[in-house]
DNA sequence: CAAAATTAATTTGCGCGCTATTTAATTTTG
DNA sequence: CAAAATTAAATAGCGCGCAAATTAATTTTG
């Protein structure tokens, strides 16, 4: 095979290289951050997503699962089994709301309170590990977030 | 110290603010590209992750399931069973190496191959929606595979 | 050469994440 | 006000993604 020059045959094949795609960089770069935070997560029996959610009530407490739902970008058929293994796990309560029977609201027990001062370790081992300066992670953010607007396009602007 | 000014009482608060985390921003767009690339890839049956691993197979045809693994960054638990699910589909075959028969080879079929023209297209529709100038995609995927190789960090360097 | 160690792939079990569907409560409307 | 429409959560089913255990083949070693 490859006999004389096969490295560059068409020119738009190389487009097509795994190498080169943002979609693949981004996707393994999520997949890194799930393994550099799992074992940190472990002390605390917690996945990754359910840290987000803990993250989002440590700022806001007292959420609805739709409006947890909004700021991680989840629907309720991911949130709702999530949050009964959080509730398990003695980290936040579940409550239906009184004036309207629909709705459900989280919010933190003094256990998940608790964890807040534990997040900053966490945090600062994983800055550790991404060895990015501050200035390179703003970029990095804002870039994403750009990116994540208009990938979502037409169907939802907050 | 905390209760007059609260929205800025310690400083550090702030840095555990979600839209502040660069890993959301990565978590966050992973996420849309997966939900930009699901309608181009329902047309073929095909999931994202399955599509990585035609867009390996495009690029080196015949590899064995660890070598695809190492290509992805996916271990066989997951692999095993979508490599049945192409195979189901049609677009890869699966065949245990005559050489060592530990090994099983994943090779392309005819359908697999006829693929391969219709993803420029899709290539061509991810783009746009990501409305990202050449220039812009290569500096963001250079930092983002920078910042995968030190999450990864002493666990595998290739 | 036979036992022990290593390797490749599969399988099992669990937690996301999504799509539908269902259930229950609230709002709209006719 | 009652029927219809909408809304919020929960549930079921499927496909990743990972860890751990299993099976089978190869390599190492004693």
């Amino acid at each position: 095979m490859t006999t004389k020059a096969a490295k560059f045959d068409s020119g738009s094949d190389e487009a097509l290289a795994l190498g080169q795609q943002l979609c693949f960089a981004v996707y393994s770069a999520a997949h890194a951050f799930n393994r550099a935070y799992k074992p940190l997560l472990d002390r605390f029996g917690l996945t990754y997503p359910q840290y987000l959610v803990l993250l989002a009530l440590w700022q806001q407490d007292r959420m609805t699962v739709k409006r947890i739902g909004e700021e991680l970008g989840l629907d309720s058929g991911t949130l709702s089994p999530l949050l009964k293994r959080l509730e398990a796990a003695g980290y936040v309560r579940r409550a239906r709301d009184a004036a309207d029977e629909r709705q459900v609201i989280v919010s933190l027990t003094q256990g998940g309170r608790d964890l807040k001062a534990e997040a900053f370790g966490i945090l600062r081992d994983i800055g550790n590990a991404s060895g990015c300066s501050l200035e390179e992670v703003r970029e990095m953010r804002d870039a994403l977030h750009r990116l994540t607007q208009r990938l979502a396009g037409r169907h939802q602007e907050s």
